[in-house]
DNA sequence: CGGCTGCGGCTAATGCTATTAGCCTCTGAG
DNA sequence: CTCAGAGGCTAATAGCATTAGCCGCAGCCG
C-alpha cells in the first residue's frame, strides 16, 4: 500500500458532505476534489468517473436510509411498524434534503442491490398483515411510492402553502395504514 | 416583423420531441438546434437559457397534463374523479415517461403557476369530500405526492420485479380512495 | 420608392465541465 | 537495497453553456 491519504469511501463522505452543504447542483469533480485537498484528475485513482461516484452516493444514502428503517422497525406491529417506517424516512429526508434529491435510481447493479435493501424492509414489516407475496409486492410498491414523492416534493419544495407538512405527513400515513388494512375488493 | 422562422413555442416543441425519443439527459441546447436547424447560439434568441428552457417545458408538460386531467374529471363523482385523475396522469407518464423524468420543480413563478394549475384541479376533484379548506390542502399534497412518486420511479424504472403495474396502481388508487374516506382521527 | 430599424440568424471566443495520457514520487514488501 | 505499484501530479482534449459582435432581410415611415 501507498500512502494513507484518499479512498473510494472517502471521496463519496466528501461528496455528501459537498451535497449536505452546497446543493445537488454543486456536485463536481472540481469542488470534491477541491474539498478532499486534491487535483481534480486524482479522484479517478478511486472512483471511475462522475457516474460512479453518483451511484457510489446514492448506495451510501440508500444505506444509512436502511440502517435506520431497520431500527425503527425491529419489534413492532404492523401498522406501528409501518408508521415508524414512514416517521423514520421523513426524518432522513428532513434532515439531508439536498442528499435526497442527489439520489439516482440508476439501472447500476450497485445501487439496485441497495433499493432491494429497502424494499426488504419494508417487505418484512407489511407481513404482518397477512398478505400473499404479490399482495406485499403491490402494497410495497405504493408505500415505496407515496415516501418517494413526499420526500422529493419536499426536498424540491413543491409545497409552497403555508399549511404544515407534519400534518400532511400525517394524513399520509394515515391513508397508507388504512389502504392497507381495508381490503381491495377483487375484480 | 423579420422571417418566419422559431419562436419561444417553437423551441420548447423541438425539444419536447426530443427528450420523448431521447432521453432526458439527452436534452442539450446543441441537440435541440440541431433538430431546429438552427446553430446553437441562436436559441438565445427566443430563451433565456438553458434553465429558462427547462421551466418552459415543464410548464407546457404541467399544462398538457392539468388539460387532460380537467376533461377526465369533469362531471364525475367524488371516488370516481380521484379514480380518473390518477387514471390519466397514470396515461400521461407511461405515454412519455422521458418527458416526466425531464420535469423540472423549479423554484420559477412560471413552473409555481402551472403547478398551481394542476393543484387546483385536484382540489376542486376534493371538494365533493365535505372537506374543509385545510383538510382538503393536505389530501391534495398527498395525492399529489402518492402520484408524483409512482410517476417518477415508474419513469426511471425502479420497479424491477415482475408483477403488473397496472394492479399496483389500482392498490394505490384504493389506498387513496379509502384514505379519504376514513376520517382521520384528531389528536 | 428608398432608407432605416430591429429581429433573428450567424461565427468566434470564453470558461467551465469531465475525462485521458503520461509522468513522478514515495511506500512498503522482499 | 531494490523495485513495483499505488496514488498523487500536470497537460491536453472535447463537449457543454453562454456572451459578444456582426450581418442580412422584412416591413414600416417618410
Amino acid at each position: 500500500m501507498a500512502r494513507a491519504a484518499l479512498s473510494a469511501g472517502a471521496v463519496v463522505d466528501v461528496a455528501l458532505r459537498l451535497v449536505d452543504e452546497e446543493g445537488a447542483a454543486a456536485l463536481t469533480l472540481a469542488a470534491v476534489a477541491s474539498r478532499a485537498g486534491v487535483a481534480t484528475p486524482s479522484l479517478y485513482k478511486h472512483v471511475r468517473n462522475l457516474a460512479e461516484l453518483r451511484a457510489l452516493m446514492s448506495v451510501q444514502i440508500m444505506d444509512d436510509l436502511a440502517e435506520r428503517i431497520g431500527a425503527a422497525v425491529l419489534g413492532r406491529s404492523a401498522d406501528e411498524a409501518i408508521r415508524a417506517l414512514m416517521t423514520t424516512w421523513r426524518e432522513y429526508v428532513v434532515e439531508h434534503p439536498h442528499r435526497y434529491s442527489a439520489l439516482v435510481q440508476a439501472p447500476e447493479p450497485m445501487v439496485a442491490r441497495a433499493g432491494q435493501r429497502l424494499v426488504d424492509i419494508m417487505l418484512a414489516a407489511l407481513r404482518a398483515y397477512g398478505m400473499d407475496d404479490t399482495e406485499a409486492i403491490h402494497a410495497t410498491r405504493c408505500l415505496r411510492a407515496a415516501m418517494h414523492g413526499f420526500a422529493v416534493l419536499q426536498a424540491e419544495n413543491a409545497f409552497q402553502r403555508p399549511e404544515k407538512l407534519d400534518e400532511t405527513y400525517d394524513l399520509l400515513i394515515h391513508m397508507v395504514v388504512t389502504g392497507l388494512r381495508t381490503p381491495l375488493r377483487r375484480t
